[in-house]
RNA sequence: GGGCCCGUAGCUCAGCCAGGUAGAGCAGCGGGCUUUUAACCCGUUGGCCCCGGGUUCAAAUCCCGGCGGGCCCGCCA
């Protein structure tokens, strides 16, 4: 069994038992984020790719189910060094700390504001990492329509909820007096400073003290928030939530996850949902390995994400490993990501041809052909697609035009044999989509290793300590010889026949030599494919012309 | 102080949940491929499975106790 569906099916016990719900009820699932910086791929794991998957699990197995995702917009902007520098100016950055995430400006001007900006490359990407069907929700709203009442359920119950609440916070207890509400200070604009002092049930007002600018003023209660224990335990109550994922931050029992249980229980009288902890996503750069933090900026968006490979690899990646593990990304080997996706995906079509399900699988193969299953987010094809090597379509791109670009990596992988003359239109797919994603691959993350350009010209000094100039023109002039024949094997052919005198250590420094004058480096792609592509006028001119 | 993850071949890891003759990829070595890519094919070397104890006919696997590495929480969220 997939852990996953072993989760699913904890989920449905706990459901009928402790939420009492039947499948004639929606299910609830949620995620939540706060939007405290660069919103990382590391975000995706928990809140969004496990949730999603246990609704789709779910769904299958007849249940109604919904999906929140909460952005904690009303939380404090902390004005850590690396938020304060995203403004350039120090100055403007400071004069933020404390504000609502949602009233601080966007450091970049584009959007809105700082969330809208930080959203974009992750919200904008949601519905190509899922099925699109999450409902994303702003604390912000929710405190001007469904959290309103728990507000004032909250101060009702203050007593009750402090005595209980006090139990996490031994040395700094609140005091009697307390008032659970955090206002927004109408003068200087933080909610992490103005101390609520009474309560007027009328207007549904609080009047308060700013500690921070002295202020006294009265304000709504959609105004401001509530402590964030409290302000969690109000959500899952609100929101009817029977499940939801968190970090492992707050997974430590007697931690946060505890106290929010504890508070839902004894204070707001309802069930919590049942909850999943999971490992964070860290990055390894040059070898160096670190957890990417949404308000250090370190790590890469799914817009990044997007832009180099499939966003089912990811899933992927995600759904195989058990949420209390680690997952380290490492975007130089992203080519092996897919070898080991299409390796998965091997072994789903194996079993559907040979048992027409995966269940007769032995239970390590059976995970790794589910983990692909769930990955997959369009209908999987009814035959197995090609599965052509990331590796090598990163080369191709670097060897094509790049007007057509997908067009023409097909047409050379065709004449190189490297894929089937016929493509079906699943192939042709995803050959197209990987091509346009390869190329950014290479610009940004390939080891220099097998990156490549072509050399504009030959320098003189270049061409002065070339050994085997002669040879490499006289290869240049049978190549011409070549015409209409101009095809891989007759290239390969001419090749041979020009180095057949040589030694083997000699043709080593010779095809040294040969990649020297065309790219600058002593290898390269395969040399035969390489100048079919290139052409006779580029072998003319560095052959010819340049070695002349 | 509390909790989580990891420790298996030179490296990265699978196997542990449901105990039954130690596995893969890479690296190495040998061979092949009329030419190279982090290429392909065939073969092969290599391991007191961190240590100690317990349960068992049988332990990498289950239990207890250590050691080593990484991380989280300790009243901010």
């Amino acid at each position: 069994m997939h852990w996953i569906e072993k989760v699913v099916e904890e989920l449905e016990n706990y459901i009928a038992t402790t939420k009492n719900k039947t499948k004639q009820d929606t299910i609830i699932i949620n995620g939540g984020l706060s939007v405290s910086g660069l919103q990382h791929i590391g975000r995706l794991r928990g809140e969004i790719i496990i949730s999603e998957t246990v609704r789709k699990l779910l769904e299958r197995k007849g249940y109604r189910v919904k999906q929140y995702l909460v952005l904690y917009t009303q939380d404090a902007w902390k004005g850590k060094e690396s938020q304060v520098m995203s403004f350039g100016d120090e100055r403007e950055g400071r004069k933020y700390a404390g504000w609502p995430l949602i009233r601080v400006p966007d450091p970049k001007k584009c959007h809105a504001n700082w969330v809208e900006h930080y959203w974009e490359d992750f919200g904008g990407y949601l519905d190509k990492f899922t099925d699109g069907k999450i409902e994303v929700v702003t604390t912000t709203e929710l405190y001007k329509t469904k959290l309103k009442d728990i507000v004032k359920e909250a101060i009702n119950k203050k007593e009750k909820l402090r005595i209980t609440i006090n139990k996490y916070r031994g040395r700094n207890p609140y005091p009697e007096e307390w008032i659970p509400f955090e206002p927004i200070c109408d003068k200087c604009g933080r909610i992490d400073k103005a101390k609520a002092i009474k309560y007027y049930p009328d207007t549904e007002e609080v009047e308060y003290i700013c500690e921070n600018c002295g202020h006294r003023g009265k304000t709504s209660i959609a105004n401001g928030k509530l402590n964030w224990r409290i302000e969690w335990a109000s959500i899952w109550k609100v929101l009817n939530i029977d499940f939801e994922p968190f970090g492992k931050d707050h997974a430590t029992p007697g931690g946060s996850r505890d106290s929010c249980v504890d508070l839902s229980i004894n204070v707001f009288e309802t069930k919590p949902p049942m909850g999943l902890a999971y490992e964070w996503v860290s990055l390894r750069v040059n070898g160096k390995e670190f957890d990417m933090g949404s308000s250090d900026f370190l790590g890469i968006t799914p817009k990044d994400w997007y832009q180099v490979a499939h966003p089912e690899v990811l899933r992927y990646l995600y759904l195989k490993e058990h949420p209390r593990r680690k997952v380290v990304i490492d975007m130089t080997l992203i080519p092996n990501y897919y070898e080991e996706f299409y390796r998965a995906e091997s072994l789903y079509y194996d079993a559907m041809k040979t048992h027409g399900n995966l269940e007769s699988l032995p239970e390590n193969e059976y995970e790794i052909a589910k983990t692909y299953e769930l990955s997959m987010l369009e209908p999987i094809p009814s035959e197995k697609p090609i599965q052509p090597s990331y590796l090598t379509i990163a080369l191709a791109v670097q060897l094509v035009p790049t007007d057509n670009l997908a067009e023409n990596v097909v047409k050379r992988l065709k004449s190189s044999r490297i894929i089937p003359q016929e493509l079906r239109p699943f192939d042709k797919k995803r050959i197209t989509d990987i091509a346009w994603r390869a190329k950014n691959w290479v610009e940004k993350y390939a080891s220099p290793q097998i990156r490549f350009t072509l050399l504009q010209q030959l320098s003189e000094e270049l061409k002065a300590k070339l050994m085997y100039r002669d040879l490499l023109l006289r290869l240049g002039e049978e190549l011409l010889k070549l015409g209409e024949n101009w095809s891989e094997e007759s290239i390969k052919d001419v090749m041979i026949k020009v180095t057949q005198g040589l030694k083997d250590d000699e043709k080593k420094a010779f095809y040294k030599e040969f990649y020297i004058i065309i790219i600058g480096k002593e290898f390269g792609p395969r040399a035969a494919p390489l100048i079919e592509i290139l052409g006779q006028d580029f072998v003319k001119k560095r052959f010819i012309e340049d070695l002349s």
